[in-house]
Order: structure tokens, then C-alpha cells, then sequence
DNA sequence: AAAACACTTTGAGTTAGATCAATTACTCCC
DNA sequence: GGGAGTAATTGATCTAACTCAAAGTGTTTT
């Protein structure tokens, strides 16, 4: 409930803190190396983007940008994690997306016309991002061809993601959203059972679902009681993901 | 009700019709190149694509192809109109998108790996769509970087608008979702009113929307009693698009 | 260690929307 | 133009999920 109407109230000025601490870590490197926008960038290339990115700290739920913001950056996550959510006319806070380390987000930006940002952005624990001008990527995608299919592979994979979600969000009852949410977090499907860790609160996931906290928490715990998942805070073991998907018929 | 267990059962064999007829009408070539997918073509490689394409006749509710399947085409819509659906474990058809004439679906498998479509796609009337090889149009966007700079501005925005499409699911009330799609229906948004068009029968836009026709029915009837949408079959005139979001708070 | 805060859970009452059933209205064929 | 098939509407229940309220749990602050 004090999630429900967070940014606008809470958090009014200092959108940005930028850290002098450069982005040369190891593990930082090695990670960003390896996601699919940037993993064809040679090492002269990747350099120069990473000397015009700033690396930016952020608190507890302080926010990275606002909603229809001019975009002129996109972002890649270091450490922590962040969540994307839309507020609406009536201040409903509407959760979309979570990120996590190794990810980028806002990037469809480098194409979008007009650039802005299409919701909030902010962290859910303290984080660091890289914050990445769009015009020095676009840049390095106009000199390299190679590159641009890698961003269209990485393109086309998030659109196939996106409409996988909203395929969730057109089943029509709240349990069985929240069994397909969960099947999706298993690492490797309905194929076989596992650990799950919830990516937000409790509550957020919720809100992600298109229903109540209660609702949620009500849910969760029928489905313990009935064997289906542990619960162990935010982590969850669901040992026999068929059976669940059988109970959603 | 009969439309919940379509595919399936329905359609079992012919999936694809050629028809011999070359693609030059004036026309359909104007709409292809008008398509930011084809627009910075140059005249010698939209031929050479052409050439290797197929055009296909579907007849109304003729399946295009299954979820699931081998993708190595991408489509473009000639006339007609088609919707994209996926099938759950228990049969329960959910529409996910509608198609127009001038429009391209599917063009996300040109980088999808494994190439597998997503969803089923069908005819909701007699269509026409153009079959284009994905690995066709992968080439031509190899040969030239300026092809590439296209498709990503493409892939892109389809990717704003899943997470739009994404957003509206996440309203939990079904009015509130009705409203908000048929604002993004008219031509100016909440700008202006106007006639909009449904894109689909509304049987299937309750099923986009993750309601029941009988809701979707009595809400637009609810709607129509209050002045707020002047209905006639598909056609809904909305005159005060503002005054329609007040009431969805 | 207590106080403040943020999140989660549980309970009770209410309601939006699903379901079941029947009627009406279109559309397409023959 | 009549009949079959499909879609849309309307009515009457019933139930899933929302709302409001309160208590419980965990975390951070001082």
C-alpha cells in the first residue's frame, strides 16, 4: 500500500548521483562483455563506450528516470536491482518489469522516436548501472555492420519475450497467472522442478500480475498447503511443476 | 464459445495456398514499400526479395501456420486481416494481436533462435498475405548497413508497443482495460475523439482483453447508455475520450 | 533495545465479473 | 427467402477476487 502511490510522493529532486569510481572491475567487464549488445564490440570500441558511460549509484528505491522523460541514455546493470513500473491518471503504480544484474533496459530507446522513456525506472535495493549515451552506441552500430545483427538478434529475443508476457496477462483468472509466472521462473520450465527466487517483493509481483497483495498472498498459500510450492520468504521450491500446471487446467 | 476451441479441431490439413498471380499490383507494392522493413530497399533488391517470395491466399479462418513450427518465413498482409493467438494446455484460444493490410508479422523469427513461431496466426476474413524467406531478407540485410538501421528502428518501436500492449493488462478491472483500449484505438488518443474501428470480432477483443464476451458486452452497453460511445456493429464513435478516462479514474 | 517503518498475512464483508442458459441478430449458403 | 451456423445480447446465479481492517513479521534506525 505505501508501494502503491511510491514515486511522485517520495521521491521529488536528486534523480542522478554519478560515482567517480570508473567502470574497470573485472566481474562489471566481463559481464558486459557478455551480453549480446555489446559481446561483438571489439576491445577499442567497448573502451571508448565505456569512457563516455557514466556509472551511477542509486539507494533503496530512489528512482533512474521518470516516465516520458527525454531518453538519452540506456542502461546496463552492475550490481543490485530495478524495477520498470507506469504510474496512471488516478497515481496507480503498475509494475512491468524487473532487472536484474547482466541486463540492459530503456535500450529500445536507441531506436525510439521520439526518445523517451516509456516508464519509471527505479532501484529496489542500492544499485549501480552503467548509463550509456545512446548516441555514442548508435554511432558504434553505423560503423560496424556486425554489429547491428547482433542488436537485431537481441531485439528480436526481447519481442518475443514481451509477447510471452502479455500472453500471461490474457489468462483470465489470478491463480493460474500466478502459476504461469512461476513455471517461468524456473530455470528450465515445466521440464522438471526447482528453486525459484522471486525477482520483487511480494507485492510488486502482484502487481505485475494485475491483482491484489492479498490476493497473491492468499494464493501462494493454498498452493502450500497443498503441497505445490515451499515457501521460504522469497524464495520458493515447487517440486512437480506438471502438477501445478495440471490444477490450473 | 465456438471460437474458444478453433485450431485445433478445425483446421487440420491445408495450411498454406499459393496462388500463381505475381505480386505487382501497384497497389500492394506501394503498401510494401511504404513498410519501414522495406522502405529503404533499393528497387533492385525488393524485386530480387519478391522474387523469391510467395504470394498466398487464405480463405476465412484458414490457418497461416501453428505455434511452434519451424519459422522461415515472415509475412506481410496484402488485404484481409488476420489475428495471432496462442493455444494453452486446455485448449483455450487467446487472442494476442490482429494484423492489417500493410502490416508485417512474424518478422521478429528473421532473428529468433530457435525459429519457431510463437503463436498461431490466422485469416478472420479472406486474405492475402506475401510469404518472404527469412533467410532472404537476412541476407539482403547483410549486404547493405543502411537495411539494418531500419529494422532496428522497426524492431524497436514494436517493442514500445508490446510493453503498451503489456501495460494495459496489468489494469486489473475489466472496464478500465476496455477504455484504455479503445482510446489507444483512435487516431489521436485521448487527444481527440472519433470513430474507431474494432480490429477484431468482439468475442476476441474480450478475449485480448482477458474478460468474457458477456463482460465486454455489458460493459459497452453500460458505455452506450451513459452517452460515452455511440455503437454501431463494429464501429464505435467515442466524442469525448477525455470524459471516458475521468470515469476510469 | 525499543521504536518506526515496510511488507505480509489473515479475517470478514462486498462486488465485479464468470458461468450457465436462453434469446436475438447477423452472415453465409443453398 | 428460408435455414444453418456463428456472434452478440440479456438475464439470473454464483464465486473469485477486491476492499477494508487488523494483526503479525521482519528490517532499519536511533
Amino acid at each position: 500500500m505505501a508501494l502503491t502511490q511510491t514515486a511522485e510522493t517520495r521521491y521529488t529532486k536528486p534523480v542522478l548521483v554519478a560515482v567517480n569510481k570508473p567502470f574497470d572491475d573485472e566481474d562489471g567487464l566481463q559481464a558486459l562483455r557478455s551480453h549480446p549488445l555489446f559481446s561483438e564490440l571489439n576491445g577499442k570500441d567497448l573502451q571508448h563506450l565505456i569512457q563516455q558511460s557514466r556509472r551511477i549509484r542509486l539507494g533503496h528505491h530512489q528512482l533512474l528516470y521518470r516516465q516520458d522523460m527525454p531518453a538519452h541514455h540506456f542502461f546496463f546493470v552492475i550490481s543490485g536491482r530495478l524495477r520498470l513500473y507506469r504510474l496512471d491518471s488516478s497515481g496507480i503504480d503498475r509494475t512491468l518489469d524487473s532487472i536484474a544484474p547482466g541486463d540492459c533496459f530503456a535500450e529500445v530507446m536507441i531506436y525510439a522516436d521520439p526518445p523517451r522513456y516509456a516508464c519509471y525506472a527505479e532501484a529496489l535495493k542500492s544499485s549501480e548501472v552503467l548509463m550509456i549515451p545512446v548516441k555514442a552506441y548508435q554511432d558504434m552500430l553505423e560503423s560496424n555492420p556486425k554489429y547491428a545483427q547482433a542488436a537485431l538478434r537481441h531485439y528480436a529475443k526481447r519481442a518475443v519475450s514481451r509477447f510471452h508476457d502479455l500472453e500471461i496477462m490474457t489468462v483470465q483468472n489470478a491463480r493460474d497467472r500466478l502459476i504461469r509466472y512461476l513455471i517461468d521462473l524456473l530455470p528450465n520450465g515445466a521440464e522438471e522442478g526447482g528453486e525459484v527466487e522471486l525477482p520483487l517483493p511480494k507485492c510488486l509481483v502482484a502487481s505485475r500480475l494485475a491483482m491484489q497483495p492479498e490476493t497473491f498472498s492468499r494464493i501462494l498459500a493454498d498452493l502450500k498447503a497443498n503441497g505445490l510450492v515451499r515457501v521460504n520468504r522469497s524464495r520458493l521450491f515447487i517440486s512437480d511443476p506438471q502438477r501445478l500446471i495440471e490444477i490450473s487446467q
